[in-house]
DNA sequence: AATTGAGTTGACATGCAACTCAACATTTGA
DNA sequence: TCAAATGTTGAGTTGCATGTCAACTCAATT
């Protein structure tokens, strides 16, 4: 899988803005974008990918994925369900494949919409 | 919902032990339990929670959900899938009750099970 | 050749998570 | 009752996440 570095550059040229541009608008040091870009740290904070994503346009789950980290809100929102946490246990040591979590939303939406 | 600490407190009891011998199987200093037990400073690490559940024989998703955190495995094999940001992003944005996420896990066995 | 825009780098800052350590207080059982 | 066991508290530690700042390079224009 392409890196998170990789990545965000790929994205940041297709929205054809400069590393500071995106920067500023992200509220954030140039410099620490030229080094995302370059793997030289880890990737940013799950929310602070989410904000870059919008400043770019793009669906955040990719640059999420390749982070590697989960937003805050879904820690909090779902580590306080004992149901959560025993499906995410679970999912987890399945090991799913991309189709199978798809399957899984389909579940979800199921669960509503019926 | 209980607090962290009064579970705590209330499983070790049960076993039987006490804040020093927990502390000393789990590898941790026994004013920490104390502080723990008493709310003094913010549940431990989602591992270090997993670890004392082992050493108390319980199931840890009740311990785990009143410490709001996820277990770095989780974090680790969820957080690189893009299907399994989107899921848990939506799942969290339905905010699903206790049935319902059984009802996910019933799901996730059919995966695998048909 | 000098300026300008873009990117890169190393050193440093800051805050918080997750504890430990030493000292003191309280409870309990012989 | 009183000593040992158990529990509580305040202060300190350590490491990592998440960045900033200042100084630099390099390529393309003017």
């Amino acid at each position: 899988m392409a890196s998170f570095g990789d990545l965000l550059r790929e994205e940041r040229r297709k929205a054809g803005i400069t590393q500071r541009e995106l920067a500023a608008k992200a509220g954030l040091d140039f410099s620490y974008i030229s080094k995302l870009e370059n793997g030289r740290i880890p990737p940013p904070a799950a929310d602070t990918v989410i904000a870059i994503c919008e400043i770019l346009k793009i669906q955040a789950e990719k640059l999420l994925a390749a982070s590697g980290k989960l937003p805050a809100g879904v820690q909090s929102g779902l580590g306080t369900s004992p149901g959560a946490q025993s499906f995410l246990q679970n999912a987890n040591k399945m090991n799913l494949t991309e189709a199978e979590w798809k399957e899984l939303n389909s579940s979800l939406r199921r669960l509503r919409n019926d």
